[in-house]
DNA sequence: ATGAGTGCAAAGGCTTTGCATTAGG
DNA sequence: CCTAATGCAAAGCCTTTGCACTCAT
């Protein structure tokens, strides 16, 4: 399932009526930028790519469009948040982290690995009394450009 | 590997002279109080267990703490750091957060999967000319404190 | 004595909030 | 019309930094 194969607008417009919100521009254009992305984003990368918003509006809208389960904030090492579509617009996947430039890329995980988790989730909610929503898996290094010669 | 079974202190200090450090009373309660949590606490946390530093203190003796591979410094949903000590203190661990409440518990997690999870690093360092240092696993979900019928 | 460590207060950076204006149903 | 959404500016919160003082070696 890739946000290419989704009508992603669709998706966000019902999204946000059922949460009695409204699919405005600025929702709009927070969504497309976010569907060129090939990972998490951070607020002032969007701020770039959209010209004319207001930072306060894209913190609300993307506060919004959170909270109606349309995209998903993200906090990696830095203490910048980084936003990304929602899981059932890109799929299920997890994170590969430079600890150095702060890039975030998208990966996949064998569904060996998947199924572990899944039955370790259980197991563990079991244990600690906990209700237990999702899993984060990051995989964290130094990407190709921090390893560089230049340094 | 327990914290009760090593010599903590000792190892610290010789830790920050190995990086030209003093370990300093300050470092060292800082030390204590993490000694005593049972997963990652927040500065806030630690200044109040703590009694007379100055948070500046806290925050640069952290830092250096953390720069020479005593301390770890964690950031889960919210955008509060937490620090716990490094995993050659407390064994290798993950953690299982509370998304409402910020709380953080230390879980372990069975070999099939770390083994699993070296594996796929090493896959993904090739695949994206990365240089992976180490994995990073959180189960997220609701506490009992916060499902409790108080709600 | 000399540099590291400390506390206090001020500054920074990301994020949130207040308020008047604009736009959508 | 009437409420939600927007932009601007101000405020908040965690964290960092500047500076003078103190401590350890």
């Amino acid at each position: 399932m890739r946000s290419s194969d989704i009508d992603v607008h669709g998706t966000a417009d019902e999204q946000l009526r059922r949460a009695g919100q409204r699919y405005t521009a600025n929702r709009r254009s927070l969504v497309d930028a976010l569907v060129g992305s090939s990972g998490p984003v951070t607020v002032i990368e969007l701020l770039e790519s959209i010209d004319g918003m207001a930072q306060s509006s894209a913190y609300r809208n993307l506060a919004v469009l959170e909270e109606a389960g349309v995209v998903h904030r993200v906090v990696t090492d830095d203490d910048t948040a980084r936003y990304e579509l929602a899981e059932h617009l890109t799929g299920h996947h997890h994170h590969l982290v430079c600890a150095r430039c702060g890039a975030v890329i998208d990966i996949d995980v064998p569904n060996v690995i998947e199924d572990e988790l899944r039955s370790l989730s259980a197991k563990v909610a079991r244990a600690h009394g906990f209700r237990i929503d999702h899993h984060r898996l990051d995989l964290v290094g130094t990407c190709g450009n921090c390893t560089a010669p230049t340094d």
